[in-house]
DNA sequence: GGAGGCTTGTTACAATTCGTTAGATTCCAG
DNA sequence: CTGGAATCTAACGAATTGTAACAAGCCTCC
């Protein structure tokens, strides 16, 4: 089996060597970039699962990043940050990152953090344009749909995220909650229909029989599924 | 929607009633434990999204529960605790804990945190999905039972989970009292007549004669036992 | 500006699931 | 056989989910 990828961005030298250290010796492989440009290109043709991320980056603003990062890829975020204050934290995990890490830190601490997400981790995730499944060919970058004649079918923003979440997650069994915290929003409220018309507009796009559907499943009192075998590309 | 659940289990009550209150702003269901034993008690009914624990347990020890729980539950757990060694983080999140709080802390990072976990898909036992067995087909991964000429019959979850049961121990005597502690009901309660409405459902379904049921039979006054060669695939 | 189109959340109601109830049926001890 | 307990299942209803229809916000193009 190939090891799990963890890639590392930060501006200072000192502290990606001793943090892709630590992590090679706890049998990751790692992937380090300076620059969130690069670190952006690396992600068209690696799928890491873990990233951990520095907030203080020359060329970008890296909240942006992160919460680009969340909501297109399946990959775990952690950030790794100077500042302490509890707003900043709390701002952090709110874009969509998975913990938060205070600087200076221990490597084993950062160790342990990466171990804990990769349990929970989504295995595929990759933050490329186009998805195939089923006869099916979505592609993120002009939102649209085809089908295997060809035939174009646009797709929205909103049925984008959550065809994303299904992509990144597929045949594993997606809750509500989950679902709702995933595309932002709290928790709980009335809001709770607008999940079901996403995806009974996405149903529909997908000319999902509405008495039978193959690709997204309902599971009463649980949350949902997406069958179909995935290839990202 | 039914709000997300979140579990305290801490002995302090100040700790408790601070967080439950910030947690229940945020939109999510708590409860409340401040001994270990009836936390777990409370697990047997109710099936929590997040439980935030406190490892100065008077009652138990907290890494064991830890433990315990990570394997035992689908729940994400975050440890709160006052011990900010190093090797007091390790442990715990090496344990199964997916996240560690130092105390004091701020209860904004902690409704963020939960937020964060909330949103993570955890991945479910990977139990194999299709089973085969006198004539049938039974696909757990698209919910449909095959029959040998190809004719598909839907089963909803409640029905699949009886039938995972019977298909994980066939031939053998499974009890009433056993098939409601797997399948997550609280037992010995009078609501006991949903098992065999679920079991009337499946035998439906199943095309099983009702005066001569051939693989789910009644043994009077001590349970159900399954007959049926059972492949798994 | 304003008309028309697109996106998306909200509402309202329909459909489905599944637990509960209640009577019918079956089982077995006496 | 008979009575009481256990089990079966039709039918009802509460909760969950599906979706059509409406409305608000935001574009673009005159």
């Amino acid at each position: 089996m190939t090891k799990p990828l963890v890639t590392i961005l930060d501006d200072e030298p000192e502290i990606r060597n001793m943090l892709s250290e630590a992590l090679e010796e706890a049998g990751y492989r790692t992937a380090s970039f300076a620059r969130a440009t690069e670190f952006e290109a690396s992600l068209k043709t690696s799928s890491p699962e873990v990233c951990l991320v520095d907030l203080g980056l020359p060329d970008k603003d890296g909240l942006a990043l992160v919460h680009r990062l969340a909501l297109e890829s399946g990959a775990s975020i952690i950030i790794i940050s100077g500042r302490a204050q509890v707003q900043d934290k709390i701002t952090g995990l709110e874009l969509g990152a998975d913990d938060y890490i205070i600087k200076p830190f221990d490597p084993s601490e950062v160790v342990a953090r990466v171990r804990a997400r990769m349990r929970s981790v989504k295995p595929v995730g990759r933050t490329s344009d186009t998805a195939i499944f089923s006869g099916w060919t979505a592609n993120f970058e002009t939102y649209l749909l085809i089908d295997d004649e060809g035939a174009e079918v646009p797709f929205s923003h909103a049925e984008g995220e959550v065809l994303r979440l299904f992509l990144n997650n597929p045949k594993r069994l997606i809750s509500r909650v989950q679902m709702q915290e995933s595309l932002g929003g709290a928790a709980g409220e009335s809001f709770d229909r607008a999940m079901d018309v996403r995806i009974s507009r996405l149903r529909t796009k997908l000319r999902e029989d509405p008495k039978n559907p193959q690709l997204i499943k309902t599971i009463y009192g649980a949350g949902y599924i997406f069958l179909g075998d995935v290839v990202w590309s």
